[in-house]
RNA sequence: UCCGGCGUAGCUCAAUGGUAGAGCGUCUGGCUGUUAACCAGAAUGUUACAGGUUCGAGCCCUGUCGCCGGAGCCA
């Protein structure tokens, strides 16, 4: 090791025209000819062209026989030069490698889904997965920040937890000694625990789903931040969410703009979320789907959404003409992805609208009662730019803790917060019943045992106090930041119904 | 669990029931600054699996497996 040249990162680098440097990382590119060759080095926190001439007999011998992904370190002078692609690059006097990589099998053309996820372990070195898990990075950061800033306490909770779970059939059970327990699905009951210790809590971790979900909208395991407020009510529960929701938002505008058009994300859009959010209640939400002016909104939509169909079907069309007579291979291959690309648009859209009349007659046949569904949560969001509260759902289709309206024993005290855009439910909320004898009949008409939770009657039990709180996805809140169509991509391995591996 | 779609070279895709192909990647050679470099050449297949129909199956039929998407449910 020369500890005489100071190892830099690759984002610093325009900062040190004219040093030496070090520099490590992995080979993203190479091209040459007889006299020079060009390694493009990624090293985590970007790109740098490192040029390596003939006349370095052994680094020049060396830069050939790397292959892409092979490990390296350079040493070299570090220049400004318009013509290198982060604008400043490295002449190379010292080279070392590592490992030649064997021949790696993501190339730069597109694949499908299938090869990238089988691959996601090395799908992750790519442009895009690193954008969105920086993104992502952001997104915790500033949860973590907004909740520390306002004199919350960070407490875990358990990710074990014993039978006498809400919904078993969402539930993975798991060995314990003798016992079987499951894999936790919020850490709220036990976090309305700490609540009443520290007054202002939250968790964040892990949290487990069995459900048979097969959709872009689910993971089998996905991560949820859930803070727990003593002495509030739905309000203070809802103007929390807002808050939370604007710092984050503000917080990957700022901090992962290039990120997000790397993306191609409407950052513009994402500059629009501020308070207030529009607020309604679940009544009023089912009103509009029933009302005229949704219909006629919806049935506008329908028909711009004909006439985008026509336009991308008429760009596909010309694509594959043009195919033919692409001259060079790459240019074919990028006409390729092209129509790839064009053809989900396509056929997303054509079931999209294939489903659109049935979405309409289901809005407008609505009932009162009904859970909304996720076609209706698209609907209701679609209609707004920004996030959008619904609030106070009918008891019989939501938990047993949520607190009972004392104006309306129909309905309880609760939010869904609807991420704008069609995103859909990115939060769940809140006011907890502190009545014990009232949450002890919610907890019997749901089919549960009083008996069951003898630990969680007590906190209504010694020193009750309205409290609430809420979940909020991190994985669906990124991909609606980063405007992805899917929660997969939004964490390193994820898993779905159909995959744990790698 | 239900409904729909897909499965051909390492990858992305072609191939009227009639000799399995292209591009990318890889390898070899050439080239003094390339920007997905370029030019020339080479290697690469149990057409997911098991049956069936047929003179003949990648293509048609039946079953199995795998993946993708949607519904229900949810963050």
């Amino acid at each position: 090791m020369n500890t005489s040249t100071p190892r830099v990162m690759i984002c610093d680098l325009k900062t040190m025209a004219g040093q030496t440097v070090q520099l490590r990382g992995w080979l993203h590119g190479k091209r040459s000819s007889g006299k020079v060759c060009f390694l493009v080095m990624r090293d985590g926190t970007g790109i740098c062209q490192c040029i390596v001439e003939a006349a370095m007999a052994d680094a020049f011998a060396g830069a050939l026989a790397l292959t892409h992904e092979s490990s390296f370190e350079v040493t070299g002078t570090v220049r400004l030069d318009e013509r290198s692609p982060g604008g400043a690059e490295v002449a190379v006097s010292g080279l070392r490698c590592f490992q030649v990589a064997d021949e790696f099998p993501i190339t730069r053309k597109a694949h499908g889904i299938d090869f990238l996820m089988n691959n996601r372990h090395l799908w992750l070195r790519s442009n895009r997965p690193t954008a969105i898990l920086r993104v992502r990075h952001t997104v915790i950061k500033a949860i973590r920040d907004f909740f520390d800033g306002q004199g919350f306490t960070l407490v875990d909770m358990p990710i074990l937890v014993p039978g006498a779970g809400e919904d078993r059939q969402s539930l993975f059970p798991v060995e314990y000694f003798d016992e079987k327990v499951f894999l936790t699905q919020t850490g709220q009951l036990y976090l309305e625990g700490a609540c009443m210790a520290l007054g202002k809590v939250y968790c964040f971790g892990p949290t487990f789903r069995a459900e048979k979900s097969k959709t872009r909208r689910h993971l089998t395991e996905f991560w949820m931040v859930e803070p727990e407020v003593a002495f509030a009510e739905l309000e203070d529960v809802m103007a929390l969410a807002e808050d939370m929701i604007c710092a984050v938002a503000g917080a990957v505008v700022s901090a992962n703009r290039a990120e997000l058009e790397f993306l191609g994300r409407d950052v513009e859009a994402l500059g629009k979320i501020a308070k207030p959010f529009h607020r309604l209640t679940y009544s009023e939400a089912v009103e509009r789907l029933r009302g005229e002016p949704i219909r006629r909104a919806l049935e506008e939509e329908l028909e711009r959404d004909t006439v985008r169909l026509q336009g991308l079907v008429a760009e596909l069309e010309a694509c594959e003409q043009s195919l033919a007579g692409a001259k060079k291979g790459w240019q074919q291959d990028k006409i390729d992805a092209r129509i790839r690309e064009l053809r989900e648009n396509v056929q997303d859209l054509e079931q999209d609208i294939r489903a659109r009349p049935e979405h309409i007659r289901l809005a407008q046949s609505f009932t009162w009662g009904k859970d909304l569904g996720g076609s209706d949560e698209t609907i209701l969001s679609r209609q707004f730019d920004r996030p959008v509260f619904v609030t106070e759902y009918p008891r019989d289709a939501k938990a047993f803790y949520m607190k009972v309206s004392p104006r309306d024993p129909r309905v309880v005290r609760n939010f869904d917060l609807l991420a704008p855009e069609g995103y859909g439910e990115i939060i769940g909320g809140s006011q907890r019943e502190e009545n014990i004898g009232t949450i002890g009949e919610s907890m019997r008409a749901k089919g549960l045992d009083p008996e069951d939770y003898p630990w969680y009657l007590d906190l209504r039990r010694y020193g009750s106090v309205p409290h609430g709180g809420f979940g909020l996805g991190v994985e669906r809140t990124v991909a609606w930041l980063c405007g992805l169509k899917h929660v997969r991509e939004t964490i390193a391995f994820p898993r779905t119904m159909g995959r744990v591996y790698p």
